[in-house]
DNA sequence: TAAAGCAAAATTGCATACAATTTCGATTTA
DNA sequence: TAAATCGAAATTGTATGCAATTTTGCTTTA
């Protein structure tokens, strides 16, 4: 898979190597890929676009930062599609996904058992990824995934934060509990039981920025006159 | 409100100048609105971001087009997105928006009896914004317009072509009922009925691409090797 | 000491130039 | 006549340069 430099920029923000509120220099990161500041550029607005960062005219574009509220928001606009996503898959997976969906929770077993943080965020955006395509709707996935991209920032640092391993078998078993009721074709469970999840993942977040001293909230850059 | 670049491109695909399938030349563009090539480019891969326009490397980027299944997925995408808002909205809705909501109709009830479509398109966009900002959720919201960005192209069609005179009571009538039912506060209703509503339009619409000669699922470029 | 002012440095916005690739049409060939 | 071929024109991708604006840090001042 040949990774675009909107992409290579892209990862840049979703892996936590540019955090909320950082700036996002254009002649820097025009030498850090090896190329001029025109695709940089381009790949900057695209972001933009796609609301993983913030432009702002003649001034550096940055790392889109949320609120506490915008959070909250953000977090129940993704539980209703995210639920919405899961209900559907429930009555249009196929065989090879239900096989699918088995292996993965197998899979996420043992990696709960093993604490690997960067094992388990992966697995979580595979057990998402796997409902998105069981929904059979190609809009429906593409509004999940730009929803889902959107809080990556905030949402990843839940598998990276150290006070997070005492939680991490919930969202396992969460997941397990969904694929449960997706497997045995009950929309409506798997719908409450996916929204129930993301509420959940919302209260850890929280809690973890609260414990760190106030993360979101802070890098709301005032207003110019 | 200085319209950006990046709007008054859009405009062009919104506003139907530009059609599905059609060519986003940059140098014609650049002279059309009398700046350089660099500015379109940012402008389109914006756009490409939005999903409004498809980016093809090497190759000019064209607006982005459905095919029957992708049109008929994204109206059920949307209509379950809409009924999301009109139930949130039928409890978050203050006075003022109460207030709002029942002149909007009451508008709507004259621009209908005088068939004037252009009035009714803008109608139609304010009728759903207003529901999208009761929500009283910023990322459900972004979320709720994005998915409308996406195929207006296509839904804008329906208001402004002849055959939908005689249809042109109907959405009126839908928006009434959904109205009366957000005012009750009955937020089930009001996401039934909003489903019913889009849902509607796909019909109108495909009926529409039937009529005049199969629009949508022919401009689907063929694959190059 | 802290705030205000100011000039230099840094940074963004845009135009232009050129290389790489694709598109298009004329010509050739079966 | 229709398909294939080839070359010129058109088009995209990227680098570079310069003007406009913002940022930064030092100096001045209350």
């Amino acid at each position: 898979m040949p990774h675009t430099l909107r992409q290579k920029l892209a990862d840049l923000v979703l892996l936590g190597t540019l955090k909320p509120g950082d700036r996002l220099d254009e002649h820097s990161l025009a030498e850090r890929f090896g190329v001029s500041r025109t695709p940089i550029r381009e790949a900057i607005r695209q972001l933009g676009a796609s609301g993983l960062v913030e432009i702002r005219p003649r001034r550096s574009a940055v790392v889109r930062s949320f609120d506490r509220t915008e959070l909250s928001e953000a977090f129940e606009a993704m539980g209703e599609i995210e639920a919405l996503c899961a209900a559907r898959a429930a009555v249009r997976f196929n065989e090879a996904e239900r096989l699918r969906l088995r292996a993965l929770i197998a899979a996420s077993e043992d990696i709960t058992a093993r604490k690997d943080r960067a094992a388990a965020l992966e697995m979580d955006f595979e057990f998402h990824g796997l409902l998105h395509d069981g929904a059979r709707n190609w809009m429906l996935k593409t509004v999940a995934e730009e929803t889902r991209l959107k809080i990556t920032p905030y949402s990843a640092a839940l598998f990276t934060m150290e006070s997070y391993d005492a939680d991490l078998g919930r969202p396992h078993c969460q997941h397990a509990d969904i694929a449960e009721a997706v497997l045995a074709g009950d929309s409506d469970r798997a719908a409450a039981l996916m929204r129930e999840h993301i509420a959940q993942a919302l209260i850890s977040l929280q809690k973890f920025f609260d414990e760190t001293a106030a993360r979101p909230d802070a890098p709301k850059e005032k207003g110019r006159t």
